[in-house]
DNA sequence: CTGAAAGCGCTTACAG
DNA sequence: CTGAAAGCGCTTACAG
């Protein structure tokens, strides 16, 4: 069960430089796939690699580096399938290499966020920090970054930074199909849950529901429109105060699924059924979205490719994963259609 | 903004040895916590510190020491909100300390599972692997740990280790609350949604389900009796058989959140009314349980806290952190009602 | 195109 | 109780 016969422990680079008859800075060279080399030196130590099942040790390269093969995860998302999904991504797509994810959440509101991030970051010098949003948004905290020659990609609903240092989705232009899809149904007076201010995601939301509004020939009214957390108790209250206008909206559009739980539970609790006497939209996609009834129409976000695309920029040049196109920043969502959309009640 | 001046690089243990006059070993030793040292050569030692604002380097010390300052999450679980909160729990637990924290997700149906952690520890070689269930059921991944000398801390429905190796929580007990409080509602014909066999939770929760019966003179119906996946897919069809039964139950307990919402679907899609006609409980305490309508009655799973103490417990002897007392194994769940449970139906 | 030397910043093993 | 030497397993900087 145990490969490793006790007594003879891991082999070094010593070791293979030995049986190929080189020295180890050509060993060195090998791993660490330079050019120039004769192919037949490669091959020799290339053999001598596979022979002694040699695999080099991260911890001194990390010291000789000054440089851990990491990759971490700085963030402050209170959306756990979110972040387990990015998580998700990410690790898909630098599986088979030696790289590990430290995942690092922090508080934003705390008074040492930069600092203690700085001192995490000088010490443990990682390849590259991931960043979520909200922190993602932050310039100062990519800046930091920078100024450590940590490589930083930034996540977020809209292009936040250049093409190398950003994976982006179109969350206006989501939500814009979504609310069409809502009109399509025959909707006029829509409600609209706004994200929290601040948040980029809660105004790119904000635009497409705008958008939407605006190219059907529809009002967005400021009494339909209220503003919430992003948490199912914000969702709530927004639904009742939707509810209690003189004219009610006969559908809502809520920034996000957990919200849309709770505007439906604001329904509910008046006795509305639905989707007949309300219906709701919601985004994310969350497992959430599946389980309240009448399941949730929402908007899926690409968080999982966005993690492998992430890491995919946060080693370019370094190691070679290539799922897609260089170039490619923004990946696309998708509107999910279930049951909690539909025509509204004859008037 | 950058507090380290350009040119002068980071202090290391050798200029702190030369600022206090002693040599580097002394310095590693006060690092270390080690005894035996004249609290003079300390003090004098700390002063240095302090003063050059020196902090050790993990790379020199991963290398040297043959081990990283790390703690890996090695896990296969589904439930992202479970991951995350075992995360945080792990984090809060290590939050001031230098450690970090690596994700591993695993999966446990691949044919090289076990070489696969084999050379990821080998090569990385945390302090401790932090094992989640059902992953940390498994006897043959403990002893891998251990035959490379990585501690190791199962996490689980009850105790699946030493007390040094094992955080657990008491789920057969904590199932046996929540069924009290159902029956003590009035039911007797309750419905039981089993997870999948081959899972200690699963068994755990069938003790705790069939102990309550028997404790309060009910029989056990085979017919009332599905297994699920713990999938919400699941948990629709296992609602439906149980609703197609002859005689269906009044109640129904499913193993965890997930399916007990599929039962809610399946109950709806039947016109019943939730809770009038169909009482029905849950387990983990997932956000789902307090989105779904009406909310569900559930079990408050403490896995946040088996996170923190997971982490005391693999770092006990080197990091001092103790929130809970050393022999603590079994932390206490607790049973969340809401409104999914109310008395039956009169007949 | 390849290598010998020095170094990364710590700790272990041994003295005294 | 403290220290000088050697070493952990790599890479950088320089030769040739």
């Amino acid at each position: 069960m145990e490969p490793q016969t006790p007594g003879r422990s891991k082999p070094t680079i010593n070791d293979v430089a030995a049986r190929a008859g080189v020295s180890k800075k050509t060993v060195s060279r090998v791993i660490n796939g330079e050019a120039g080399l004769r192919e037949a030196m490669r091959a020799r130590v290339e053999t001598a690699i596979v022979e002694l099942g040699y695999a080099p040790n991260p911890q001194a390269r990390a010291l000789a580096f000054g440089r851990n093969f990491t990759l971490v995860l700085l963030h402050d998302n209170p959306n756990a399938q979110t972040v387990l999904n990015f998580q998700k991504g990410v690790l898909d797509a630098i599986g088979g290499s030696d790289l590990a994810l430290v995942v690092r959440p922090v508080d934003r509101n705390s008074a040492d966020l930069m600092s203690d991030i700085n001192s995490f970051l000088a010490r443990h010098r990682p390849l590259a920090a991931l960043l979520l949003p909200p922190l993602s948004e932050r310039d100062d905290l990519a800046a930091l970054c920078r100024s450590l020659d940590v490589r930083c990609v930034r996540v977020g609903s809209a292009l936040l930074d250049d093409p190398e240092h950003c994976v982006a989705s179109n969350d206006c232009d989501a939500v814009r199909a979504v609310v069409a899809h809502v009109i399509a149904q025959g909707h006029r007076r829509i409600g609209f849950v706004r994200g929290p201010a601040g948040l980029r995601s809660a105004a790119e939301r904000e635009r497409g529901f705008v958008s939407a509004m605006a190219e059907h020939g529809l009002a967005v009214r400021a009494s339909l429109c209220v503003e919430g957390t992003y948490r199912f108790e914000s969702g709530i209250a927004a639904g009742r105060r939707l509810l209690d206008q003189p004219e009610p909206p006969t559908a809502v559009f809520a920034s996000n699924d957990e919200m849309a739980a709770g505007v439906m539970h604001a329904a509910l609790e008046r006795g509305l059924r639905l989707p007949e006497q309300l219906s709701i939209a919601g985004f994310d996609d969350s497992p959430t979205a599946r389980h309240v009834w009448p399941a949730l129409t929402t908007v899926r976000w690409p968080i999982v490719e966005m993690g492998a695309l992430a890491a995919q920029k946060a080693v370019a040049g370094i190691l070679d994963i290539h799922p897609f196109a260089e170039e490619t920043v923004t990946l696309p969502s998708a509107v999910v259609t279930r049951d909690s959309v539909t025509r509204p009640p004859a008037t």
